[in-house]
DNA sequence: CGCCTTATTGATAATGATTGTCAAAACGAT
DNA sequence: ATCGTTTTGACAATCATTATCAATAAGGCG
């Protein structure tokens, strides 16, 4: 196809002050609250201006993102540019990059078996960190 | 707390259309789609009451739920109780039902692993089904 | 160093899914 | 059939995200 028709990107303050954020942050947050966070920091940017620069990290690979059970988008800064996965406390929310090759075959085999092509997967984990499942302290409780 | 404030649920036609609908349905539909259909197929039933039912059943455990990568709701009738997996087609929401023991096992490693506990992990497959492979159509091409 | 082209910004409107509201209707036990 | 409660449904209200579009600024060039 065509190598890259890549938009002259132009270097902004916006973008980053985003990259920024989204490196001072721990875990996964949303464009709602970067938004918030920047502005409070005095940033005048655009909230607009944030969700763009989410998206546009998110296709380069410098972020990652994946959405909350409400729905809603959460980004992060992505430390390798490689395919993983996370592993995610629910509790305090404390994040784990994670690789799983034996996923990423056991996906392509499973798809393929099927007649499915183009896979793509949602892998998470979702847990209770070492500090959590000490205290059990639950949060919200599993009804 | 209260074992079991249990509302002593009804019988309604509406929560029956739902759970039909659903049945009927190949894959995984958002409300709003199953909404229309029910619509379309001539019922009055409101929008409103399809949401109801639909988290309900979801709740109760009749019905799976996952969020599609736009972040909509999708819903799907249980077949098994057990623990499973979804291999989706992202083009006509063609749904297989699959087993993923590989997974499985790895998730636990890897929480343990990193001293997490009580690990769940959201894992979902999303491609094209053979059908949809072949005619190109669609696919807004993988950029 | 200024100019020009064009990507980018940002305030705001628009969209779209989902939830809240609340009076009216339906369920189920009596 | 009657009564107390649950459920419904039309519609407003939220909320996150995207589209609009004029104004701004980044970069290349002379």
């Amino acid at each position: 196809m065509n190598a890259a028709k890549s938009a002259p990107k132009r270097n902004t303050w916006q973008r980053e002050a985003v990259r920024e954020a989204l490196g001072e942050s721990d875990g996964f947050i949303s464009a709602q609250s970067l938004f918030s966070t920047l502005r409070d920091g005095g940033s005048p940017i655009g909230l607009a201006t944030v969700y763009r620069a989410l998206s546009s990290l998110a296709v380069e690979g410098e972020a990652d993102s994946l959405q909350s059970p409400d729905g809603e988008s959460l980004y992060r800064a992505c430390s390798s540019t490689s395919h993983h996965h996370h592993l995610i406390c629910r509790n305090c929310g404390l994040t784990v990059e994670i690789e799983a090759d034996p996923v990423e075959e056991w996906a392509q085999k499973v798809a393929s078996a099927n007649g499915f092509t183009q896979p793509q997967h949602v892998v998470d984990v979702f847990g209770l960190c070492r500090d959590c499942s000490a205290t059990d302290r639950v949060v919200k409780a599993a009804d």
